[in-house]
DNA sequence: CGACACATGTAACACGTTACATGATTTG
DNA sequence: CAAATCATGTAACGTGTTACATGTGTCG
């Protein structure tokens, strides 16, 4: 839903097109968080069917640069979205958490390398986003900020790694062996063709 | 892709049906992320498509509880995306970021108020976790593992707030006074009505 | 029997992504 | 004029959500 109410935020300031919400996007988050502009064709639409939005089209009928403007129920829906925090509920699910919870009983995989794995690679994504912090504009803060949520992100996930990685040792979690298979004595190569 | 690759994790472990896959995934995340059985039978079907995974209707034609089991495509699969760290590239894009982003720019909001209200409910969800967390069974290691992952996540969330918050303070950013309408002298309670 | 849990599906929808198609306008 | 850029759209696909429909087995 970030983008439908992203766009209601670009069109509070007037009336603006398609091609120029999907660059006016970009220029804030300092082109980190690219935004398709077919996606914001399909949410204009998706906004004017709902009311949010009206499309300029009162005198000039057609034409290229078709301009959208908020509506008064756009404008309270955004307002709404700017002032009320998430509700408590699950958060969403978290691909990282995932696989560690579910390596440690995936038999051959030893949880504690996949954890290694992905903390190095954190750890060098990091270092990337302060590379670009350091030689972007201080000037601008749009950009800054976006980097500095990412900053942020990936230092709790390697402090989640830590913790998780120190937590598995402590319960004593080990490697689960591969399941030696039952061979038909020929043929060693074969993997899980089970098909009898 | 978080489901999809849980269910073949599931799967490694043996021949399963798709009611006890969504179980055996809550039952591990300790019914923090519920997973939607429907689901389970669409992902289950794609990857029998994929040829990742074969229903074991081998012998037996139909009835109740009809299990899937692992290709060695499947697997091979698997292996890949628990060694495979994800490729550097655009980080999803934060919903509450772009909340703060674009709230400065909006008329008449206060980012810093937008910031704050979002502070105090982050705070509150942190504490819930952590009192859910106190209440739980310390011998239970994965509900241990998740709760952990929203709490440093959401540590980090506070910690942007409060970085950003400064951030915007120190680029002086103040909030744009509303629009000051071109009223018809008279019905004075009108917002957003531009119709002329 | 009737109610309830188990078990498998399907339909409709929202959002996101990539790719392609089509005009209009500018510029070499 | 031809090519590039601007601008608007559409199509296909994957993933996720909610809700509904349908059987089957068990238990009071």
């Amino acid at each position: 839903m970030s983008v439908r109410h992203a766009l209601l935020a670009l069109l509070s300031e007037g009336p603006k097109y398609g091609l120029q919400l999907r660059n006016e996007f970009e220029e804030r988050t300092g082109e980190v968080w690219p935004l398709n502009v077919g996606q914001v064709y399909t949410t204009l639409q998706r906004l004017e069917r709902d009311d949010l939005i009206e499309s300029e089209g009162d005198e000039e009928e057609a034409g290229p640069q078709k301009s959208f403007r908020l509506t008064a129920e756009g404008a309270a829906e955004l307002d709404a979205w700017l002032r009320t925090p998430p509700e408590v509920g699950s958060p969403p699910r978290d691909e990282l958490v995932i696989k560690v919870l579910v390596a440690s009983r995936v038999p051959g995989v030893d949880v504690h390398d996949v954890i290694q794995a992905h903390r190095r690679r954190i750890v060098e994504m990091m270092q990337d986003w302060t590379r670009i912090k350091r030689d972007s504009d201080p000037a601008e803060v749009s950009p800054a900020l976006v980097v500095d949520s990412e900053l942020f992100r990936l230092d709790a996930v390697v402090r989640w790694l830590d913790a998780a990685d120190a937590r598995l040792r402590r319960a004593g979690v080990t490697p689960i062996p591969v399941q030696a298979e039952p061979l038909p004595a020929s043929s060693p190569s074969r993997t899980t063709e089970v098909h009898q």
